[in-house]
DNA sequence: TCGAACGTTTACGTTAACGGCAAGGTTCTG
DNA sequence: CAGAACCTTGCCGTTAACGTAAACGTTCGA
C-alpha cells in the first residue's frame, strides 16, 4: 500500500535515494527541496541517467542541516546560503578532494571548510545567547508574578474557593504594576 | 537637527511616547508596529485625544518581546500571537486588575498570566534545546575535520608552504569521507 | 512491453510581513 | 495662527518561500 511498482529504497548497498523518500524522512516536501536547489543551496549527487535526482547520505545531511537552520534557528534561505558554502564550490571541492593526491591541496580544502564550520558555530552560539537572554527575561517575569501571588495569598486568605491548587501555583503577567 | 517643532520626549514625567520614537529605540519601523497592531499583537495604551498612538513602558516591553520572538527565536507573527495573550484580553485584564479590589479576582488574573508565561518559557527552552543540538552537530563536524587535518600533517610534512598558520588551525567540511 | 507510480520542467498562484505612497489630520513652536 | 514635522488611514506593491496544476518523461514489476 506504499510501494507497488518502483522501489529500490530498501537496497542496502545503493546509498542513493529519490526526492520523495528524502523529503519524507526530513519532514520536507519535494517542492521545497527543488526550491533549495533552485536558489543554490544544494545539488543532488547524481541524476539517474539524466533524469531523476538522486541524493547520497551526504546530501541528506546537508539538507537536514538546512532544515535545522531554517526551523530551529529561524534563518532565511539567504542567510543559510551565506553560512554554507555555495553548492558549486562544494561540488568542486568534493571532486578535487577525491582526485588529487597532493596533501597540500587537500589541506587547503579542509582548512577552508574548517574556517566556515567555525563561523557557523559562532553564528549559532550567538543566536543561542540571545535566546538564553529572552528566557531569563521570561523567568524574571515569572518570578515577579510569583511574588505578587505570594503577597496576595499572605495578605489575607479569602473564602476558601473550591479549587485551591496544591502547593504554590501563583502566576504573573504582562502588567508589571503593583496597582496604585 | 532632530527636533524643531514637536518634542516632549525628554519629558521625565509622561511615560507616553509616540510611534516613531518607540520604533527607533527598538530597531523597528512605524509601519511594522502598526502592522503588529493590525494583526492583534498589541494596542497602544492611549490615543492622544483620539489621534496619535501613545505607548507606555509596558507596551514598549511587549514590543521588545515580540521583536525578540521574531528575530532571535525566529517565530512567525502567528506563533507569537498564540504565545502571547491577545491584546483584547490583555486590555481587559489590565483594567479589571486596576479597578477591582477583590483579591480572588486579582489572583485569578495573575494565575492565568503565570500559566501563560510558563508556557512561553517551555517553548523557548525547547527551541534552545534544538539549537544546542545543532551546535553540537557542528562541533562534531569541526572536530572531525581537525582530526583529518592532524592526520594529514602527521603523515608527511609537505613543502613548507609560506603561510603556516600558528598552532593548530585545521578544518573539516561538508564531505565526511576519508577518500578511497 | 505496458501501465501504475513516481519524477521532471514550466509557470502561475498564494501567504506573510512588511515598504511606500497619497491625502489629509494633529501638534508644538515661533 | 501659520507652518514644519510628525501622525493618521487607506491602498497598492514587493519579496520570500513555497503550493499547485499542467504536460510530459522515467522506472520497474507483472
Amino acid at each position: 500500500m506504499s510501494q507497488s511498482a518502483q522501489s529500490t529504497p530498501p537496497d542496502l548497498e545503493a546509498p542513493l535515494r529519490k526526492i520523495q523518500e528524502v523529503a519524507a524522512e526530513l519532514g520536507l516536501t519535494a517542492r521545497a527541496i527543488r526550491y533549495y536547489e533552485e536558489v543554490g543551496l544544494l545539488a543532488p549527487a547524481a541524476r539517474s541517467g539524466g533524469a531523476y535526482r538522486l541524493y547520497d547520505p551526504d546530501d541528506v545531511e546537508r539538507l537536514r542541516f538546512i532544515k535545522g537552520l531554517r526551523d530551529d534557528a529561524g534563518f532565511s534561505l539567504t542567510e543559510i546560503g551565506q553560512l554554507l558554502e555555495d553548492e558549486a564550490m562544494r561540488a568542486r571541492n568534493r571532486d578535487r578532494f577525491r582526485t588529487t593526491d597532493d596533501a597540500t591541496e587537500r589541506r587547503a580544502i579542509i582548512d577552508d571548510t574548517l574556517v566556515r564550520v567555525e563561523r557557523q558555530i559562532d553564528t549559532l552560539r550567538d543566536k543561542m545567547t540571545r535566546l538564553a537572554g529572552m528566557i531569563e527575561e521570561a523567568e524574571g517575569r515569572r518570578d515577579h508574578l510569583r511574588v505578587h501571588l505570594a503577597e496576595l495569598d499572605a495578605g489575607r486568605e479569602p473564602e476558601p474557593h473550591v479549587h485551591t491548587r496544591s502547593g504554590s501555583r501563583p502566576l504573573a503577567g504582562s502588567s508589571g504594576r503593583t496597582a496604585p
